[in-house]
DNA sequence: CTTCTTATTGATCATGCGATCAACAAGAAA
DNA sequence: TTTCTTGTTGATCGCATGATCAATAAGAAG
């Protein structure tokens, strides 16, 4: 039994193909990838496919190493999550920055999260309500990533407010009501995509209605 | 080791606590007792809950029994979703036949969807929208779930059309697009009850903006 | 060169899962 | 009563999970 003796020499004289131990490397520098192999991992297969042997072996290291930089998987599940949907919210509120009507704002808020080019991360969104039963650190993450989406919509409808072009006494309650209808819509665009035509105009009028903004006033030029 | 034998000899002497076996029955009341099990823990705790040792520790029989009886565990999973949904949808539209206007049958719908007494079952949609990526009979359930529950607020849409009550062109992709809401509406409240206040009549608003009809014409009378 | 810190390994444990099946026994039929 | 159908058992297999930790070796420090 030198099998291990002769495994370490094999390692040493193919040197490509074959890695028998991973390089060593800066904790920073290997938490940093096993933070980014998970996130992989979640937006291809689901939250519920991290696992500690599952990480390691996108990254290509022993399982131990990934709990060792983890205090849990749990909250490697949890931090993931946070990272994925934190990147989505400031992404798209700074989409909305360079707009000058808070009209046109809403209005590219609506367009841009219904397009179906974030279908990943609404599934991310789905899971996590989910495994938040079972993972207090992921549901409070939940939570605070939820008030975070609140805020940026929040803050677009008080502007309209104040700018008279939206009318509603309770710009919080209309901000979280938006957010509500728009999972919605993508979770049901995520089973089903057929059926439904013009899911974006459907949802602009919708909500200009709540928030009594004047009709079309939301759609992109030109469209329908 | 002549366990087993004493433990056949306890059985018959203490017969209320301990049940050592449990008693025959038909195959048919068998199967009813596993699905109604499965159901109870789907509701309780999620339809990942179900699993053979699970529902059979709850019927009070082996699990080999419960193997048994269903084909698969997926297979099972997939019938206690379309259960609790198809009965929730048939008690929901009973609840809209005795109702003689479209606007009020419409407005009693939301209503209905949105009191939050039925959150268990939303915590079961959102659940099965994750788990149909890996089980594609619980996927197909879905499917013709989500389209029962279409055909119903499409039916009542087009009456409201007829009626003169609502003015939209498509149907269909309402009906859709209300559902969406709603799902994603309780989906919300599922980990966020706080912050909103009105989710009712917020949605009524913006329903009436996407199908045109007046406005507090979906309000419960008095209400707001 | 040698020394020493520490990143990395991989076997191991306890637990849970779905599925399978020979063996058992309850209760109807004879 | 005895016979026989069949509902029921529970041990068992293979696999997967999270967690733990003594042992290893890479690579900087001396």
């Amino acid at each position: 039994m030198i099998n291990k003796k002769e495994t370490t020499l094999d390692c040493s004289v193919m040197s490509s193909t074959i890695q028998k131990r991973a390089a060593r490397k800066t904790p920073a520098e290997r938490a940093a990838e096993i933070a980014d192999a998970a996130r992989e991992i979640a937006l291809e297969q689901g939250l519920s496919a991290i696992t500690l042997r599952n990480v390691a072996a996108r990254v290509g290291v022993a399982s131990g190493l990934v709990a060792h930089y983890q205090p849990t998987v749990d909250a490697l599940v949890a931090g993931v999550f946070a990272a994925i949907v934190a990147e989505e919210t400031e992404e798209v509120s700074g989409l909305l920055d360079g707009l000058p009507t808070p009209s046109e704002r809403l209005g590219m808020l609506l367009e841009t999260l219904m397009d179906g080019s974030r279908l990943d991360v609404t599934a991310i969104w789905v899971e996590a309500w989910t495994l938040g039963r079972r993972n207090e650190a992921l549901a409070a993450c939940v939570r605070e990533q939820m008030d975070a989406w609140q805020a940026v919509v929040q803050r677009v409808v008080e502007a309209g407010i104040e700018a008279g072009e939206f009318e509603t006494s309770d710009a919080p309650s209309v901000a979280w009501q938006i957010l509500g209808m728009v999972d919605g819509l993508n979770a049901q665009a995520l089973v089903r995509w057929d059926g439904v035509s013009n899911r974006g105009s459907h949802l602009a009028h919708a909500v200009e209605g709540m928030v009594g903004a004047a009709r079309d006033s939301l759609l992109p030029a030109g469209g329908d």
